[in-house]
DNA sequence: CCATAAGATGTAATCGATTACATACCATAC
DNA sequence: GTATGGTATGTAATCGATTACATCTTATGG
């Protein structure tokens, strides 16, 4: 088996030089219409395909972003990194997936991506920031936050949904419906998601003059397993909330479920409301009330902001980070039930 | 801003060569334990790292894999990529993302993977199958299948779940339990998993002497929607089925909303049996019996079948395509129930 | 004390694509 | 006819890590 052809077996069979061969097939410089297509039919003839690591080595570049990623699995995660593939395919940049919460720590991560391997970071991931050793490396990188930002430090540019207008939505739909006993089931506590939708719903609560009960606050994961548990200290409340506020639909999911497990009816005994508003939600059992959130344009708009980044030069690489936040809405199913006014 | 430090640069602050950096630093070669220790004190003092292009471009290989999936955003392949992942984190390969359903055509991405940029691959589509223009490519670089594989040519290795007994264990148990009018939801015509399953499906049947009524069979495509449109052509059914067994539990999940949205009851008017145990099976109510497939081991045992070859130089590239198969189980729970006895 | 081997280290070529600089050619203007 | 400029193309250096080969040092056996 013969080695993968190269520009010089191009230039050979053309009859030109390797300059040549490679103005000819970048189409920035100047070469003559006729040794062009004596190129290009050159290059077709011999299979030739680029070597990226030379072209990378000599251009300085790598050719690919690398994504942070808590969670590959999760589907909301994977939605969002569909939307970025979406983004670069077409593109010549890479993709590189990275586990954030895998085996490696975060100097490994940092590590990893100063080796020349990405020229710009998507990170999903907003517990890690720029801190001690990796402070400069993410900052010598292009960065976009994209769904979760550092919370408690500096500025970067990131995409991120309205959780605050989203969990003031759901306060809003199980208030205007006559709930006046609203309980949370929140995300992990240092989690910024957690954190901004929290203060916007005992904003929201204040602002009706509803109480703002420490017990009806439940820690979640975001995940099925952690909405069940939490509905396992709903069923041993004396006073129960009538309304449950999931920071996830698949806590919400959890939720339910064992609620219903344990013979509460939904909506009929207590309405429940998601957010994120996944495929399941609306085949579920009943349909899932929630905070619809555009998933796959967080991807989008995060690939595309990076890609701003890396082609701007450098006169901006200190200038603003910009936030863009995307709209998010009610989506009113079955799950959800008006109090009866006894 | 510098540059970041090369060999050149540690060389220079240890005061050896640059061959004796490079040495130093793979620990392959000889080297005295003093330089040695000088030379990686050297490189963390000037913040070293290496440079992958430049490794790549002289050792001939990209350090990188290849996964072609055909959809990043379903829960079912991203459980596969995260066991790939898992794999993959601490040696030093990268895993590349190929969205196989993107818009770049084959021979896209027969034209990227032959660029250098993966020195194997690990395709979880079975519908890409090295044909014409791909052929050398794809067999130019060692090839793993994950859960689909290539149905009517060549031979390749492959990691799959015991599909045929999947869907055996899942006749079997209904008719067990008295159905004898047995339904599918199967996958897309082609797919290689609806073949296989609806092959093992017929078997069964035809060993119980209970009938094979093609009216019974419906398309599906995986989706929770297309198995919300099978509930409906079952509702339409003068003669209906007592069991519904749907290649994957997303179906599974989309024909029992449609059919409680209906006011048809599951278990007691009909019995529903899925594929694959995703999380949510366990929490949707009623919980869904099912087969579970082993999916982040699929990824891992495809990882490893593939780091086999990528280390076993040449004798075996043309040696025997191993398959692998992977055990899967029946998970009772309560969307299946017996047939009273009339 | 010398020959030889083993071990440590340096020199320089190499991987493939790009591009600054040099050169060659041709046309136009004087 | 010659100077000038533009266009097309070639030559060779470059990116950074690795490694074949050369060189040098030291130890050991005779």
């Amino acid at each position: 088996m013969t080695r993968t052809p190269s520009v010089k077996d191009v230039a050979r069979l053309a009859g030109v030089s390797t300059a040549t061969v490679s103005r000819a097939l970048n189409k920035t410089d100047s070469v003559s219409k006729e040794t062009r297509d004596t190129v290009l039919q050159a290059a077709h003839e011999v299979g030739y395909r680029i070597n990226h690591a030379a072209r990378s080595l000599r251009l300085q570049r790598a050719g690919a972003i690398a994504v942070l990623i808590p969670n590959v699995s999760n589907p909301f995660f994977s939605n969002i990194l569909a939307g970025i593939e979406s983004v670069m395919t077409g593109s010549d940049m890479n993709v590189l997936i990275l586990d954030s919460k895998g085996t490696s720590s975060r100097t490994d991560i940092a590590d990893y991506l100063t080796s020349q391997r990405a020229d710009g970071i998507i990170c999903l991931d907003g517990s890690l920031r720029p801190d001690s050793n990796t402070q400069n490396t993410m900052l010598n990188l292009p960065l976009v936050f994209g769904c979760e930002w550092p919370a408690d430090k500096g500025s970067f540019s990131s995409v991120r949904s309205d959780n605050a207008k989203g969990a003031a939505l759901a306060i809003e739909h199980l208030v205007s419906l006559g709930h006046k006993k609203i309980a949370c089931v929140r995300g992990p506590e240092e989690n910024v998601l957690t954190i901004e939708r929290q203060q916007s719903v005992v904003d929201a609560l204040s602002s009706y003059d509803l109480p703002v009960n420490p017990a009806w606050f439940f820690d979640g994961d975001f995940s099925l397993e952690s909405g069940a548990r939490a509905a396992e200290q709903w069923l041993l409340l004396d006073d129960r909330p009538t309304g449950i506020f999931c920071f996830s639909d698949l806590m919400a999911i959890g939720v339910m479920a064992e609620l219903i497990a344990n013979g509460i009816q939904v909506p009929d005994d207590v309405s429940v409301i998601g957010f994120d508003d996944i495929d399941i939600a609306r085949h579920y059992v009943p349909a899932l009330t929630t905070i619809r959130q555009q998933t796959r344009e967080l991807g989008v708009e995060a690939a595309n902001a990076l890609f701003d980044k890396l082609n701007n030069t450098d006169a901006d690489s200190v200038a603003e980070p910009a936030v863009r936040l995307l709209d998010v809405e009610l989506i009113q199913r079955s799950s959800v039930k008006a109090i009866s006014q006894i």
